[in-house]
DNA sequence: CGTACGATTGAGAGACTTCAACAAACGTGG
DNA sequence: CCACGTTTGTTGAAGTCTCTCAATCGTACG
């Protein structure tokens, strides 16, 4: 029986998820796997929700890449994180009820729905799923810290070499990395949006990490050849992300 | 009994704090009442938690000033937040084991320890507390969300402007702001390592608001002649501060 | 009255931006 | 399956914001 829960834990990424922030009982996986999730797909550069709305459900990443973001009254945009598969980038939206920020997906993406009315009542009935997804989003807090400092504090270049460092290794805990590297489905003007520059000096950050041998980057497809020289030049400490249980 | 209550709401940050996120029950507020605070005192510049700690309490500000900062290895600091009377800066300790950051009080500060354990108790046996506490630790989320977007996208000028506000309305709400004005401990340099700048270009951009009559600031004192102008300037939009219920 | 901390000023340097053009890659329809 | 248009990546040059260094000024406090 364990096992087979634990089958489904593998295919249903808010199982893994949660699984990742603490042991789960047989009762709250239970709880979890009857969620009532309906399947919408997003194209890319299609909001899944956006500022000031007032969302009904909270959006589970299941596949694709997806991004929080803001854009200012002179057109800039501010992209204020990445979300991947097991994310869920509006959880807050389960208890601040107005929509600071929009939500959109950088590709192609596959969204599970869930109401907020049936997670309200599932919180209820397994309490302790509700600490769990409260540490969740503490942990997403602690990732917009770490970035406040990279924008206010690090260089373009530390601060490209630090973003690249957190995505590969969240992706590498959701088995979405090789040990080496991993697929990033993001353009440099995205990354400008994100790490607070402009295209043209994300374009000769890159070239800059390219010629020091830390990173190759292809296409989407990122090759990391020295993982700590690359942490080393990122000051990259993973503890912010804290993965550990 | 209502009333009296209320008058110790009165003299109970926390209560009043958790009473402007959501109405409490007199069985809550007893509860709340009822947490044993151990109160302790901090000389400016003087650490309440470190970073790498792993607190057994949380930290409620009971008066003074207070921010959360990280140093980077070359010496550089990031300052994350201000808090006032009524936040508590590491509440997510709760949760979040290791602290990631530290917290430290600007200027002689009081604070009242709160342990985790009876923190704990109450949110078992009133669990919507917990769900106002998920709140509170969201609305701080928003905030570095706000501060992202200022540090990766506004001008020096706006970011100032934009603290400012913040802090205006984040201090009139507790009543330590007058209509047009409040006291701010904050130097110039932790201005600037709260914005992401230099201590001698916020002395500039400090100097370019006077110009413009946005501000008066002399010492810790900063008066804002035309509010409308000042939130203008700084396309400030309380909105995320999720202050009105 | 000296000392220390915070605020202020000037000057030169560096990181990053903007604008504008071009090259390469990609997807799509014919 | 190729041609075309759009998106993404790349390059150069000039300009701006912000930084660093280093000195000076003001003021509160012992």
């Amino acid at each position: 029986m364990t096992t087979a829960l634990h089958d489904q834990a593998q295919s249903n990424p808010l199982l893994r998820k949660l699984s990742g922030v603490a042991e789960l009982t047989d009762k709250e996986r239970q709880a979890v796997l009857a969620l009532p999730l309906s399947i919408k797909v997003f194209d890319a550069d299609v909001d899944v929700v956006r500022e000031g709305e007032r969302p009904s459900d909270c959006s589970l990443v299941v596949s694709g890449f997806v991004c929080r973001y803001k854009i200012l009254p002179d057109g800039k945009r501010q992209i204020l994180g990445f979300y991947v598969p097991g994310d869920i980038p509006d959880l807050q939206s389960l208890r601040l009820h107005v929509m600071d920020h929009s939500v959109g997906a950088l590709v192609k993406s596959t969204v599970a729905l869930i109401p907020h009315q049936s997670l309200q009542d599932v919180l209820q009935r397994q309490p302790r799923l509700s600490d769990i997804l409260w540490r969740v989003s503490l942990i997403d807090a602690a990732i917009f810290r770490e970035w406040m400092i990279g924008l206010g504090r690090r260089s373009g270049y530390q601060r490209m070499a630090h973003l690249l460092c957190e995505l590969q290794v969240r992706l590498k805990a959701i088995g979405l990395a090789e040990e080496n590297g991993c697929e990033l489905p993001i353009t440099q003007n995205e990354f400008a949006d994100a790490l607070g520059l402009s295209t043209v000096h994300v374009n000769r950050i890159i070239q800059d990490l390219r010629r020091d041998s830390l990173i190759v980057l292809r296409g989407s497809v990122l090759e990391i050849p020295d993982w700590g020289a690359l942490c080393a030049a990122a000051e990259f400490d993973p503890a912010y992300l804290h993965l550990g249980r």
